[in-house]
DNA sequence: CTTGGTTCCTGCGTGC
DNA sequence: TGCACGCAGGAACCAA
């Protein structure tokens, strides 16, 4: 699933593609991708703009256009933003399709169909709820070990459910949750509220050591994920534990194990990350 | 404020 | 080999 890694992927592979490039026309195939506004002012509104830039969010993508206007898209599940020639129209999960001058097209295919697509003006930005609520980002400035630990503090629920919570950190999701916890030798399951200092000290070294080697290697392509050229990442490569259950942990040997956690399927190495282990230091790679 | 359950979808893995 | 079945999963929404 595309998270913080695989949006500025899709970001950095379209962006000096797409800019300068006028929408000529807009087709929508599957019409609940559309939330806001209704269709045909979607369609009505994007015709003959401009994209100016393109930016991310969270896993939100910015495509910046003329007139003020910002198309949000979140890919969600299985979405795809790419950048095609205006007549390549094979795939059988293409939902929308934006045709762009010089004979290009910029196509969402969304297999399971979650994606979704918000047209926003200036001062619209409420209309898009997962956005305005959005927390910090985890690789700005202001992601501190501090702004953690009080994300964390008094959580009862397990550690992992708070970095998910996309209004407290923008753009982790379940992959490079289970890494960053498997490399801080923190079992996901911990009351957030339970971390000690120095628990909290490696866990933010690890979360953004995750996502700036998932950046560096272009995403984690398990199953659908591919950037805006269609090409996939190669981050797989490098997990540790997310779906590699039964098979040896890299740091230790011990059967990788898989839980249900916060609603989502969990990966972890039950040596490494013991339940209620807060001394432990794990060496950083 | 919190946490948990349900919903949306469809490909794929499982079991017979 | 073929088919039925149920799961996975991000986030909105509702409930407690």
């Amino acid at each position: 699933m595309p998270e913080l890694p695989e949006v500025e992927t899709v970001r950095r592979t379209l962006l000096p593609k797409l800019v300068g490039h006028r929408i000529e026309e807009v087709e929508v195939r599957w019409p609940k991708a559309v939330r806001y506004p209704d269709l045909e002012t979607f369609v009505a509104r994007l015709r003959g703009r401009r994209v100016e830039g393109l930016e991310r969010r969270g896993k939100h993508l910015l495509l910046r256009l003329s007139e003020g206007l910002t198309l949000v898209v979140h890919l969600r599940m299985t979405g795809r933003l790419l950048y095609r020639s205006a007549t390549d129209d094979v795939d059988p999960h293409l939902t929308v399709l934006f045709y762009l001058d010089r004979g290009k097209a910029l196509h969402f295919v969304d297999v399971r169909k979650f994606g979704a697509l918000h047209l926003i003006g200036e001062g619209e930005g409420e209309r898009v709820s997962s956005l305005w609520g959005l927390g910090l980002e985890p690789l700005s400035d202001g992601f501190t070990p501090e702004y953690l630990a009080g994300m964390l503090a008094k959580g009862k629920g397990p550690v992992k459910g708070r970095l998910l919570d996309q209004r407290r950190l923008a753009g982790l999701g379940n992959i490079y949750v289970d890494e960053a916890l498997h490399r801080a030798g923190i079992f996901p399951g911990r009351p957030a509220g339970s971390l000690t200092r120095a628990e909290v000290e490696r866990l933010h070294a690890t979360i953004r050591q995750v996502l700036a080697e998932g950046i560096a290697h272009r995403g984690t392509s398990v199953r659908d994920y591919v950037d805006g050229d269609g090409r996939a990442g190669s981050f797989q490569e490098k997990l540790r534990v997310y779906r590699r259950t039964g098979q040896p942990c890299p740091d230790c040997g011990t059967p990788v194990c898989r839980t249900v956690l916060a609603g989502r399927g969990t990966f972890y190495c039950p040596c490494c990350q013991k339940e209620g282990d807060s001394t432990r230091a794990k060496p950083q790679a």
